[in-house]
DNA sequence: AGCACGCCGACT
DNA sequence: GTCGGCGTGCTC
């Protein structure tokens, strides 16, 4: 048996895997996670790694491979942990043992890696060169650089005036230049003032649900727990309840929530009950930022992190909860290899740590839902709003009577009269659509011909820029209409003729916000407008602006994609329009019906939240369906009998399981050859009841000039013919193209949220 | 990152 | 020849 073992130097080309002897005194014991010091390089320096797997075989000169010197027995817990953590992300979610330590322990990298350095000169550094005995060309020229100069930046030295590190450092050592690294370690948290700690009052509901899971807690119960609780129901007060609990008991939380939802108002409420105690995390911080606060959590000067999905690796010593706030949120799955789901990983944490978790949602997950029905899950239910607020009171439309009855306007005759009321009585409106852009696909009427991507498989959508106030863009644009590609950003400007026959007719059709939002000033010129969108939310602030200029009143309309229904409260909201609840229906996903469910009923949530009662009109071609029924009736229970059926009858999860295997290369020929060859790889197990569909060209077969090929298994039970189907690919491309090489890359996707 | 190897020009 | 500086490449 051979070690393989990680070297603790934060270099990227020394982040691989090298391999060691493992001599007879340590046999058994080293496991995955143990910190050792090992001999490394030609001076066979003594330096420590990690071991993060062992192998039969040695992949290099057998009798090359070095004895580890010993195992370090101080090593820290949490290091200990992540690396465990980071070994079952790997075999769960199939990536390399790097990339899954890089998720889980990145702050090593960045902290040195990434910071700039900057080379300065040194006041007698004509002296300290003069007293250099030989001559040095190399220093001489480094020296007539920067001698004229304030600074001189290390990259910039060694790419473009060809001076060697090692010439550089010499110079360093020999007090002729200083070198600064820049980290930018701006004032992070806005810290509250010292003030009396605000006492979370709970309702005799929360308090129950509060009591029973601590109690459990103190008998060293560890069951996940799922709490269902209405919009409005306050699960946050709960979470927060449950917080104290864990730090009497010496503890400390993390609590994840949805980057999306990760605005003032949330941090503001977890500083007025804890203080210091809690800190925060978002996508917004520099990453010195970032790792000075996961320092603060190792050093054990915090007790809470809130932050989306990357803060479940922040290195506390005593972890004992963890909470996914909104937990059906996609957003908790990683879009980056390994593809983890924050859910599963924070599951195998605690397991790993003796945490509990605790799961919260007033539309939860049907994977979720199902295994609290399983009794796998503790179920807790919050199924009363706090205070006196109603249940806004919904309307489906019935877009195809609209169309019978002449209107093809946007706007039911019913929304339209709605929305009058409102802005005769000032109060806000908020339209929700589920699709961004100005437009769909832009074609020629002529020859049917669509505008696509040059580079990726898709159509190109058309923007405009007119309402330069929302839009986001700071006119680096020259053109006043653009057609875009969604993916790689290529753009061109609208052609005025068709590129294919010349043709005049061109036109956009589908509809998006901005189209809507034309729309809207069309029929309300009077109303003052808010978009946004993708587009309109390019800067990180521009989101937090966008709604905060909504929320003092400066627009009577808000229209957006799903970003607006997430989080915030608008009190003067009483109206909720969905202009087109089937848009997200139809994708070609089997959470389709799910996600729609979701949007309705957070949208529905975000009316009347205020004293005046709200209402919600949901337009749809759809009356039917029950995603938009039982919406409407703001019922999940009702929704999730008959989506689970559907899910049943497809074998989709949780009823079974789904692994995406894409193969990417500049080559369409190499990326359907190996794809292929995965597939007969694998053709034997169909027989034990793994479903195997294609390999087939991607839905979007070709992005920025790469070829796709996916592949898709399916499994009705456990997933364990999946494991063994990825094992034997693993193994395969190994062996066969050492990853990544032989020009292809290739990507496991276990339940994917997306569609290849 | 740190170390050695080998190249190259300069000087004994 | 030989010595030191400098770039390059490797590290199980």
């Amino acid at each position: 048996m051979y070690a393989d073992i990680i070297v603790d130097i934060s270099y990227e080309k020394l982040d691989r895997i090298f391999q060691y002897r493992i001599p007879k005194e340590l046999e058994g014991r080293l496991t995955i996670g143990s910190r050792v010091e090992i001999p490394f390089g030609a001076g066979n320096r003594k330096i420590s790694g990690y071991v993060v797997g062992f192998s039969e075989y040695a992949d290099y000169p057998e009798e090359k491979l070095k004895r580890i010197s010993r195992v370090m027995e101080n090593s820290r817990r949490v290091d200990e942990i992540f690396i465990r953590l980071a070994a079952w992300m790997r075999s769960v979610y199939g990536s390399t043992m790097n990339q899954a330590l890089k998720t889980v322990i990145p702050i090593k990298k960045t902290i040195k890696g990434k910071e700039k350095k900057w080379i300065l000169p040194m006041s007698d550094m004509e002296e300290r060169m003069a007293g250099l005995g030989r001559k040095s060309p190399a220093k001489e020229r480094l020296f007539s650089i920067v001698k004229d100069r304030e600074a001189l930046s290390f990259e910039e030295a060694t790419k473009d005036f060809g001076i060697s590190p090692a010439v550089i450092k010499q110079m360093q050592e020999l007090q002729i230049i200083r070198l600064v690294s820049e980290q930018v370690y701006r004032n992070p948290a806005v810290y509250q003032k010292e003030r009396e700690k605000r006492e979370i009052v709970l309702t005799a509901q929360q308090q129950r649900i509060a009591d029973d899971f601590l109690w459990r807690y103190k008998k060293g119960d560890r069951t996940t727990s799922l709490i269902l609780g209405v919009t409005g129901s306050g699960k946050t007060e709960v979470y927060m309840k449950l917080i104290d609990g864990i730090i009497l008991q010496k503890k400390q939380a993390i609590v994840l929530i949805p980057e999306i939802a990760l605005t003032f108002q949330t941090m503001q409420r977890f500083y007025e009950h804890f203080g210091e105690r809690a800190s925060i995390i978002n996508s917004r911080m520099s990453m010195g930022e970032r790792s000075d606060q996961l320092a603060r959590a190792e050093r054990g000067e915090i007790d809470i992190i809130i932050g989306p999905r990357s803060a479940l690796f922040t290195p506390f010593k005593h972890l004992g909860l963890i909470v996914i706030d909104e937990e059906h949120e996609g957003s908790y799955k990683s879009e980056n290899v390994p593809k983890y789901h924050a859910r599963e990983t924070a599951e195998e944490l605690a397991r790993l740590t003796d945490a509990a978790l605790v799961l919260g949602s007033a539309t939860p997950s049907v994977e979720s839902y199902y295994k609290a029905l399983a009794g796998e899950y503790r179920l807790y239910e919050l199924s009363e709003r706090v205070g006196i607020r109603k249940l806004p009171e919904v309307e489906v439309v019935d877009l195809r009577e609209e169309l019978k009855q002449g209107n093809r306007t946007m706007f039911s005759r019913s929304l339209r009269k709605k929305m009058e009321e409102r802005l005769e009585r000032k109060e806000q409106i908020m339209l929700f659509l589920n699709r961004r852009g100005y437009g769909g696909f832009v074609s020629c009427r002529s020859c049917g011909e669509a505008m696509r991507c040059p580079h990726c498989d898709v159509g190109l959508t058309a923007h405009r820029e007119g309402n330069r106030r929302n839009t986001g863009f700071r006119g680096e644009f020259p053109c006043n209409e653009s057609l875009r590609c969604h993916y790689c950003g290529y753009q061109i400007p609208l052609p005025k003729t068709c590129p294919t026959c010349g043709s005049p007719y061109i036109g956009v059709f589908g509809t998006g916000t901005q189209r809507l939002e034309e729309a809207v000033k069309k029929e309300f010129p009077q109303a003052a407008l808010l978009r946004m969108d993708m587009d309109t939310t390019r800067t990180k602030d521009s989101y937090e602006e966008i709604l905060s200029a909504f929320a003092r009143g400066e627009a009577d309309i808000l229209i957006g994609t799903q970003m607006i229904v997430k989080g915030h409260d608008f009190p003067n909201v009483t109206l909720v329009g969905v202009v087109a609840a089937d848009l997200s229906l139809f994708g070609a996903d089997y959470r389709s019906s799910e996600k729609t469910f979701e949007l309705l009923t957070q949208a529905a949530g975000r009316a009347g939240r205020g004293d005046a009662p709200g209402e919600v009109v949901i337009q749809t071609y759809n009356p039917e369906h029950y995603s938009i029924v039982e919406a409407a009736k703001q019922d999940y229970k009702g929704f999730y009998e008959q989506e689970l059926l559907y899910r049943q009858l497809m074998k989709y999860p949780p009823c079974g399981q789904l692994l995406a295997v894409l193969v990417a290369s500049q080559e369409e020929e190499k990326a359907a050859q190996l794809s292929d060859k995965l597939a007969a790889l694998t053709a034997d197990l169909t027989e034990n009841g793994l479903e195997m569909l294609g390999p087939t060209k991607a839905g979007i077969s070709r992005i920025k000039d790469i070829y796709r090929y996916v592949l898709y298994y399916k499994e009705a039970a456990d997933g364990e013919l999946l494991s063994e189907a990825k094992q034997r690919m693993e193994r395969f491309l190994l062996k066969e193209n050492g990853q990544e090489k032989g020009d292809c890359m290739v990507q496991f996707d276990f339940n994917p949220m997306i569609n290849y």
